[in-house]
DNA sequence: TTCTGATGTTAGTCAATCCTAACATATTGT
DNA sequence: ACAATATGTTAGGATTGACTAACATCAGAA
């Protein structure tokens, strides 16, 4: 089940997206992962079913959706990610909220846990002020 | 010639190596491409006769690869946000030069210029120390 | 129970970007 | 000039992830 590949980077979004999402609500559905996304519902079907193949979540046909631990884990790794960045961008480049959480989205797939890591200790330093 | 398509982040990597590779060479050729962004030379040669399609680059068969105005004019701006992340990377967060070069080189088109800018003025004012 | 509307799935297609294998062209050395 | 080597191109294919159209299933209302 559990896969060494890599996670792409919309494999990244979508665990986050299920994370935040079920965090709200009981069921996480396929709408609601594809109006989150801006994807459209068979986009979001084709990427459930492949992330499911690779251990990431569990749905059963028609179902909701759930994340594995596997896949539940990764998510809180994204999710970290993103908002130090979001933080860095907001109160330290004074970037507009909307345009942070954009580019957060973009950003948080590029940078490693350590830099990620190193990026929160800089906030903690500098969020002082 | 001109296109308003939004350049892929694949076009924008090699807009900045064509760029790097046009200040050290006299002429940029397929193969030096390939191997500066590590792919196949056939994969340049697609990639460049796409740009070339997309009025960013000038490549007759077989001959040199020059960026055009627009092209050059792109590269310049991809290459100003890959430094100001990679100063930021490597002075503000400690992080080792050779990952900062690499996450630089993922993040720099997930960030506007305008959030380029604020970090540039960020590095400004905070590498004084 | 049946019908309607909402939700979800399947199949086919496209774009982007990479790869390999085979071939074409240019360059260099003898 | 010819042969060998280096460089570059073409064609076909794979992966990823998006889309549309058609279809299937579920849930709720009548």
């Amino acid at each position: 089940m559990r896969t060494e590949k890599p996670l792409t980077r919309s494999s990244q979004d979508y665990l986050e997206a299920i994370l935040n999402l079920s965090e709200r609500e009981q069921n996480v559905r396929i709408t609601d992962l594809a109006n989150h996304l801006q994807v459209t519902k068979p986009s979001a079907t084709g990427m459930v079913k492949a992330m499911s193949r690779q251990g990431l979540l569990q749905h059963d046909k028609y179902g909701p959706i759930q994340l594995t631990e596997e896949g539940a884990k990764q998510a809180h790794l994204v999710r970290q990610r993103h908002r130090a960045l979001k933080d860095f961008l907001v109160h330290l480049l004074g970037v507009p909220h909307k345009t942070a959480e954009k580019e957060a989205c973009l950003m948080e797939h590029s940078i490693s846990m350590d830099t990620s890591e190193r990026l929160y200790l800089f906030l903690q330093e500098n969020l002082t002020k």
